[in-house]
DNA sequence: CTGAAAGCGCTTACAG
DNA sequence: CTGAAAGCGCTTACAG
């Protein structure tokens, strides 16, 4: 073992890999005129010294990736995001994924650029990317992941299956009998644990939902206004719905009040999530609240911990849900 | 006049400063055994031959800056920016603005950590920031600023004036003759503009706005709650609202169901944005739109053009508001 | 495919 | 306050 005091340097490498500074430059640089052999065992050595080149560390930077739109619900993430990067003087970089580039090439360029870390939001990372990132030494936290994360994948979460029973709870507690259930993506981990903690809740209490009052889409306005139409025209509509999202659930206040259908005096209704949208709308929505600026603020200080290379007390770390009732549920009409 | 092929190196300034290399080194290293007057000289040359470090220029990055809460508004603007950015490749940065710190030290940090631009948003961009930003060489765009932007300032607008015109028409095809305003912070140019659009044009057709029904006060959901308050609960309420902002149209319409005044049945309102709010609110909003995402694009094509040194047609663009009908209009009750 | 050697851009302890 | 000189980290044309 070589001393090894500050940061790496070209020479480090070559010492410890037993072949000239030249060589390291060649795989550092991308040249093509190293064996594959070579190449392999300088790049372990590289990722194993946190080679980082001449400009140091820079300024630590994290990027944070939403698939999606940017919306209400990305909104409180970011704040939380924001406020814990601010403290440590950390930059916060935006962007919407690696778009049609692969999944090794994109990982590459986010450790050229000299990102921290990866923050994916409420995202599909495909195994393939993660394993990209892994390759290219940048660590990675997945929040509100909807597939239920592999093992080796560093999530933050929140306890989805508890606050599908404390919807179910307050509604019973409200009276209801008769109960719906529009959620998200059908596969979605984070849908499917609503459901079922709702689900179990409902039919232990003697009131299990009728299968025709479940409904799977996505988690978005539109599947809340279809799917809320779809249940407010049956025949026998239930009177109250627990939406998998608060724009499920908004959605259904206008399917609802282009039927003339009141809320909460002939429905009520429970969204999920507690974004900008449930106290901006009309009226305003009780919901189960998601900590997601605070999930946020895991996720940074989660990913800072990482990049410096500290280890973890937990791959997955989930914070409590939480009833927050405002004006859109009420005891049902007799 | 030598020949400068490439980028700018210390030697280049050097030359140009008709000092040597090591002088340089230390002013662009803050080291302080500098004279006043060699520093400035250099900072000058430095600033004149856009000297980047070795590194080069780095990956071309766009630092946004939201002073207020994120928010359905701060969103549109978003997706126009990343949109921009994501094809030439460009990264975008996040933040909350300076902070604590001051301004020559914020806009030195921004300059050091390679910022080719900075984009404000909304902001109160105090004439000291932007000094500082172009001491330090770093371009700056405002979007949509509160207050009229000075001459030197670069901005991205939308026609407030036009827009506020555009409500009044709408209103008064529909048969009102009683109007009020709710507005936002009373002394920004763009909510100045948005009312006196307004104000002139319900002068015109004979309908002034009864001093009483004019409201100032901030752009957020809040004032639209208790100043939609005020209004509904005089005994003579108008029949029509123009709110400055969506935030402060959403809030209005909770004001309303509050009271069992029915919108658009009992109560017009027009809201101004066209963010997902007035999209997903009940009833959804009749806005007068501004392009937000257009309006992210076009400071990003600006920024960037001013960070390869080209010169802009023009210090100030304004892109057209337009009417977006939705169900929170109609005529008055007689 | 590899590395010795020349050279670039930069920094810094030190002499003046 | 300034700069000559030593030296670091890196890259690359070229010889083997």
């Amino acid at each position: 073992m070589s001393s090894r005091p500050g940061r790496a340097t070209l020479a480090t490498i070559a010492e410890a890999a037993g072949v000239s500074i030249a060589t390291v430059s060649k795989v550092v640089n991308g040249r093509d005129d190293v064996s594959p052999g070579t190449r392999a065992m300088v790049e372990d050595l590289l990722r194993q010294h946190y080679y980082t080149g001449r400009g140091g560390s820079r300024l630590a930077t994290i990027e944070v990736v939403f698939a999606g739109p940017l919306a209400a619900y990305s909104n409180e993430v970011m704040e939380g995001v924001l406020q814990a990067a601010a403290e440590p003087g950390v930059a916060v970089m935006l962007s919407k994924g690696r778009g049609a580039s692969s999944a090794t090439a994109w990982a590459l360029g986010v450790a050229k650029a000299g990102r921290s870390a990866v923050i994916s939001v409420s995202n599909e990372m495909t195994v393939e990317d993660a394993t990209a990132l892994v390759r290219a030494n940048v660590p990675l936290v997945v929040v509100d992941p909807l597939t239920p994360a592999g093992n080796d994948i560093i999530s933050v979460g929140s306890t989805n299956y508890a606050g599908g029973i404390t919807a179910a709870e307050h509604l019973l507690s409200l009276g209801h009998t008769r109960m719906a259930y529009i959620g998200g993506e059908a596969e979605a981990g984070c849908n499917q644990a609503r459901w079922q903690g709702f689900r179990s809740t409902l039919e232990s209490a003697g009131h299990p939902v009728p299968e025709n009052l479940v409904l799977h889409e996505t988690f978005r306005y539109s599947a809340g206004l279809t799917g809320g139409g779809i249940l407010l025209d049956r025949p026998d509509p239930p009177t109250a719905v627990f939406a998998g999202s608060d724009e499920i659930a908004v959605g259904l206040l206008e399917a609802a009040r282009r039927r003339g259908v009141r809320v909460p005096e002939d429905l009520s209704v429970v969204g999920f999530d507690d974004t900008q949208l449930a106290e901006f709308c009309s009226p305003p929505l009780t919901v189960v609240r998601q900590p997601l600026r605070e999930m946020g603020r895991v996720a940074v200080r989660t990913a800072l911990q990482l990049a410096s290379g500290d280890s973890l007390d937990s791959h997955h770390v989930e914070l409590a849900t939480s009833l927050v009732v405002r004006a859109s549920t009420a005891a049902p009409r007799r």
